[in-house]
DNA sequence: CGTATTAGCTAATACGCATTAGCAACCCCA
DNA sequence: TGGGGTTGCTAATGCGTATTAGCTAATACG
């Protein structure tokens, strides 16, 4: 049942056990199934290496079929939630085919570095999500099968989310509410899945004929204190906005603090919409509208057409569907504030730091 | 500088390259560094190989030492951003150490399943955090370099957090505050590191002459919906505490969510306090008082004690120095509320689910 | 000048597996 | 009985690297 040896069981012990040649060995236990070996032997062999409690060594199989079986994933932060869903899709569809998954995020480091790691560890492909794909030096991913997430490429597929509906569920549902005086905080970045979401969120804005003042648009970095930051800048702006769009739901959890900790009451003085619906946004009090985004779905959708191109088949780069996205209704939204007369609204609640 | 063949730079084309063999250019490329090699063959060597853009194939190396420079990381739950933190940290070092880091949870899974899956992709060794690795089936970690992290073994070396005081300091903390009507929330599991908070925390409400009512000892998975649940249960019993200590921050963000929904005033008609201090502690309103512990250094330690068993070093399994945690003094404890005359102070702000 | 010694390199081999060419035995049918 | 086909197996080889034994040439020494 076990083997008391040191030395891991190989394809020639069992076929020592088997009676048999190591070949024979390789054909039955990893070979095409219906390679010809006579059924009696196959049974022979496969109870010795039961036996012996063989188990195939996958570097060796890597290196003689130029396979390493593993993926890598990089994302920029894999502390966030959404993210880190991402991963576990992709993990468990990969799992699935045999294949392990490298997760990595350039928080200590940047994308390149990390794809020099990852052909280093020969993977046979990567997904990349969230780190700007389309700008990697040009030669990080060559000889590498590369799937981007939510983000077009010509050079290779992906999938993607319907980013473009995430900024506009977001600018109707504040609009549908009355808001009139509203503000976006995302990041100053070429990633493109944040891209959509602003341009959507403003398309639909500029189609209800509201214009954005400059100072409600506010850059910061995708992180709690990120939205931390940006809802102290806001607060102390001369006039305040009554809602306000957050690029993700971290940002949108740092803004919901700030808020509160300033003593201005959500929803009633400010609406707050956040995008990715993570877990945390139905943990916080308020709980927070948001956006959701299939995460996970997105992370295996990702690896099986990753797993595709590795199995040898021709993969479209074509765009394929944008997963649809869905407005989460749920306590940091309300119908906007009296109008009152203007800006002097502000300061209601206080509004000290 | 880059290669465009589609097949991957050897040492026998930098060889050819060099015009040496490649037993040379693997002396010069990997082997010690202060191999007989002449100097300018040296040079001459590491110069093809930069122009050729070579990239040692760690599956060969790997076959041919016996080693795959991968370690695995089994936890309960990746979501779970104390377990994240603790598989960063490993990765951290490990990732200086030239080893890849293969996390993987046991959500939808279980630890032996899971070890049989990365024995399969030959790894060097396994850190194993919360899933109660002496009660692994014996031949599960057979021939594998294992590091256990808050747990003690006789088996396997391993770093551990200060559990017992970690529960402790809660205790005492809300004893200090006046409170004698205390409850635990925390799983029913074998998994160390719980079983000590929840110690900690009992031995020092003994020590201070408080017993706690068999109904306030709640058993919930340790998850936020797990400690939702156990506060809808807590709130509805008859009698209730003014002071819970959850066995870990998700648990404690999930009673925060049930206590706030259900109209009770936390922290002045309840204190609780949770422990790991993750992130998002203190980013729910209010913020959470909790038990900080250091779960980036536990994984970094992990990883350090498990790579130092792979250079062939020995390493003690005596237990090692508890690494410490504090308390971190936030919102959601206060002083106990006046005690009245006992238990019919309940209810004050409505107890409905 | 002959013999040790050393420096500097290479040939050969192994790691564990997959794969292919090919051998031997058997079958079928004429 | 003999030729072609098929079945079932094995020997041999290679994947890319590390490592060792051993060779050659140069240097040192008596």
């Amino acid at each position: 049942m076990t083997n008391p040896s040191p030395r891991p069981v190989t394809t020639h012990d069992v076929a020592r056990r088997a009676g048999v040649s190591q070949a024979t060995v390789s054909l039955v236990l990893s070979g095409n199934p219906r390679a010809r070996v006579a059924q009696a032997t196959r049974e022979r062999v496969m109870e010795a290496a039961e036996e012996l409690g063989y188990r195939p060594n996958i570097l060796a199989r890597g290196l003689v079929r130029g396979k390493s079986y593993a993926i890598g994933v990089v994302v920029p932060d894999l502390t966030n939630p959404f993210f880190l869903d991402v991963v576990t899709g992709a993990q468990r569809v990969a799992a699935e085919a045999g294949y392990a998954v490298l997760p990595g995020d350039t928080r200590e480091s940047t994308p390149s570095r990390h794809l020099e790691a990852l052909r280093a560890r020969q993977v046979d492909g990567v997904i990349i999500d969230g780190v700007g794909a389309a700008a990697l030096p040009h030669d990080a991913l060559s000889e590498l099968k590369v799937v981007v997430v939510d983000e077009p490429s010509e050079r290779w597929p992906g999938v993607a989310s319907d980013a473009l509906a995430a900024g506009r569920l977001a600018a109707e549902h504040l609009v549908g509410l009355g808001h009139r005086r509203l503000a976006f905080v995302g990041p100053a970045t070429d990633v493109h899945g944040f891209r959509m979401r602003e341009r959507g969120f403003f398309q639909a804005l500029r189609a209800a004929g509201i214009a954005l003042p400059h100072p409600w648009l506010v850059r910061t970095p995708p992180t709690v204190s990120g939205g931390l930051a940006a809802m102290k800048t806001l607060l102390a702006s001369p006039s305040r906005p009554t809602a306000v769009f957050c690029a993700n739901d971290l940002i949108a959890m740092g803004a919901l603090k700030a808020a509160l900790k300033a003593g201005v009451d959500v929803p009633r003085e400010l609406s707050i919409v956040g995008c990715d619906d993570i877990e945390m946004a139905s943990v916080v009090t308020p709980e927070l509208t948001t956006i959701a985004v299939p995460a996970r779905e997105l992370g295996a959708r990702a690896a099986r057409l990753l797993l595709r191109q590795l199995e040898g088949q021709e993969v479209s780069v074509k765009p394929t569907r944008l997963l649809p996205v869905r407005l989460v209704r749920r306590a940091t939204t309300a119908v906007a504030p009296a109008e009152g007369t203007g800006d002097r609204e502000q300061g209601t609640a206080g509004n000290n730091g």
